[in-house]
DNA sequence: AAGTGGTCTAGACCACAGA
DNA sequence: CTGTGGTCTAGACCACTTA
């Protein structure tokens, strides 16, 4: 972790602790900035940022003219499907339950489409991964990964069988700048037949990723094949009007 | 539209204004935040909340001691898919070449489900309406929602053919809070096949949702169900890793 | 060492909600 | 009218990257 993290963020901890212990209750105000800011010993800004974050994170709301109120538990269910918005992959989702098999690992050069999505020239080598992924050794997850040779030097089969994202953010010291993924439903293919058990008839749920670095590189286009019984996708999306 | 931004949103706009122009290129650096300050004629804490803006919607990245960097086209298309990260509904999103089918409006008393994901008691009645959207004529999602009867008193079937969220803001000057939503792969039921046209074996890309107003009380549980081959769901996720 | 972005202050003024 | 949150300033110091 941090060696110290800013006030800010202190701050705004603490609050998520008073919420989180019922110290400010949901649907009731919370002091208001100035009173918080002597509270706190620091400026009226720095508490605004704090309650900035809090609001994006959907754990409270201001109203100008009035005050900030606490939003009480909003109306989900996290279960074992896979949190919203997040990109740090399956490993970090499932931890030690979880294991890989490399069903191939190949050097490829790009089609077109790999191309446009990796945004890389026709002479640029591209990995071909084709992962099982299993929870309690059960078949999950049928991954389909593409990613550019040059990005990723000494990747093999030890890093596969754990996380590509760990080896990115540890090992290479990159970090990730966002993902796009489309989300659709398909037929079972032969290899989800195969692999992950489907019927012939059933339904896949894919989905489809390009993820990039902070820097706007592309490193990762990918296909996550899901029987339509054992996973759903889900999206937290807070409104940004309040800003 | 507003009569007056605040000033780091017109700054803001000037500067996407610019990348869009292509007066900042990709990958280079855009001025620094005490250049910025200057030619703009504000503090370097307006800059930086312009920026924080931009980066945030994934159009520049910062690097501490370093400079801000244009972050050229995210690898992504958006085609005729539903943007991402937005609940403004289909009709904004599809304009005149919507239209809606009202196949069942009728008032029920909630389930146990109901009334989990509404935060309501048994005795409050719901609106269940179902509704079939189409798209040039098409039919192109069949959808499922239930309402707390309270929060929509004058909800009928003209407003039901456009669209319920322009209602809630407008008419009953409401604002939307956020949403959580849980996307599936289906098979097809009857319904599916009665209005969507979908064979029996056809997978369906279900939308499960239930969406709340600012202050935290939910308005809105619903399913919708697109054919596997007319709809993806899309999502734009920026890593905020970057604060 | 120089220059960058990140944080923070102690005020000020404004916009808005509620009594 | 009072009190609230939203914006903005003119500086200061710190953390970090690059040379």
């Amino acid at each position: 972790m941090k060696i110290r993290a800013p006030k800010y963020e202190q701050i705004a901890e603490e609050i998520r602790k008073r919420i989180r212990d019922g110290i400010y209750q949901p649907k009731t105000a919370i002091p208001d900035q100035n009173t918080l800011a002597k509270e706190f010993g620091v400026s009226r800004m720095t508490i605004k940022k704090s309650l900035d974050g809090l609001s994006m994170a959907g754990l409270i709301y201001t109203r100008r003219g009035d005050g900030t109120y606490v939003l009480g538990d909003i109306p989900l269910k996290i279960d074992t499907n896979s949190p919203a918005q997040k990109h740090t992959g399956l490993t970090a989702e499932l931890g030690s339950r979880l294991s890989s098999q490399v069903i191939q690992f190949t050097t490829i050069m790009p089609t077109e489409e790999l191309m446009e999505h990796l945004k890389i020239n026709h002479d640029e080598p591209v990995l071909n991964i084709i992962r099982l992924r299993l929870v309690n050794k059960e078949p999950y997850v049928l991954e389909h990964t593409y990613m550019p040779k040059k990005l990723m030097p000494n990747l093999n089969n030890r890093v596969l069988k754990h996380s590509i994202y760990n080896y990115l953010e540890k090992d290479l010291n990159l970090k990730l700048g966002g993902a796009y993924r489309k989300i659709h439903a398909d037929f079972s293919n032969n290899l989800d037949i195969r692999y992950l058990g489907s019927q012939p008839n059933d339904p896949i749920l894919e989905v489809e990723q390009v993820a990039w670095l902070q820097n706007g590189i592309p490193f990762e286009y990918s296909f996550s094949r899901n029987k339509y019984d054992t996973r759903s996708y889900t999206v937290l999306d807070i409104n940004p009007a309040n800003a």
